[in-house]
DNA sequence: GCGCCCCTACGAAGATTTTCGTTGACACTA
DNA sequence: TAGTGTCAACGAAAATCTTCGTAGGGGCGC
């Protein structure tokens, strides 16, 4: 028997940060992320360029090594990730209980807007409707 | 002018479980807390004592020094770090949408119990009310 | 008083995370 | 072909996190 084969682990704030450029704009290289994260906050070239051959080897992201210069994406698509960590955080600190969690995400934000609450409820109804 | 006072960090995972005993029992000493952490997970005294001695420094939990053994609890309430975390796993994960943030949370849960759901709707119904 | 137990404090080792300097390879060009 | 620029790889420093061994003090029974 093969032990279940265990996903990427959840990403360090970092990471994240890097996967997020990778999210938007798709497959790239260490210089086009470089580029985009030094916007957000300042970063040296062969900072990322390691945290992209450590993030290789924690299967946080795939590199094609076809070109001199390897093209990284995301492994995981964002919806995934999300779901990871908000399990995750469902888990830690929640104990599994989602409406507990949905309170305070709803209570963070002074003034969930109309459309957003809306949105919710559609949510639930469609949930209400396929469980049924 | 005095820079607006910061609150404690983002609590650590172990950290967390020691906040997590804390607010379970309360006001607890060093042995109190490693006796009950230790059977979630295997943790010595000295270890236990550590870490609340540095998330003393942080200001996570409060210290008590009247008796020999000191007296910790959480500096902050069960439900203002767990607002705390949502809100941080909102703006790093989610840019801010908690309706893409319960999707998930609720997708996590192969099947979110009925009960949660119509506790869902009532908050809904609340904080509508409470924005007319 | 002496030994034993429980307590805090200190320091340090090992692991992980974050950052970057240096090196050597490759390719283009003048 | 010598010079210039870009690239991956490596190693290592600095910061943080996690764990625990050891030392020293206080309280209690005998």
């Amino acid at each position: 028997m093969t032990m279940p084969e265990k996903g990427p682990p959840r990403p360090t704030d970092s990471e994240l940060q890097i996967l997020r450029v990778l999210w938007q704009r798709g497959a790239s290289t260490v210089r086009e992320v470089q580029e985009e994260l030094n916007e957000i906050k300042p970063t040296g070239y062969t900072t990322v360029l390691k945290m992209l051959q450590i993030m290789t080897e924690k299967g946080l992201v795939r590199r094609d090594e076809e070109q001199r210069a390897h093209v990284y994406q995301a492994h995981l698509a964002q919806h995934q990730t999300q779901r990871q960590m908000v399990g995750d955080l469902l888990n830690r600190v929640f104990d599994g209980s989602a409406s507990n969690l949905l309170m305070h995400a709803l209570a963070t934000k002074k003034s969930a807007s109309r459309e957003e609450l809306s949105e919710i409820r559609e949510m639930l109804d469609e949930l209400e409707r396929g469980e049924k």
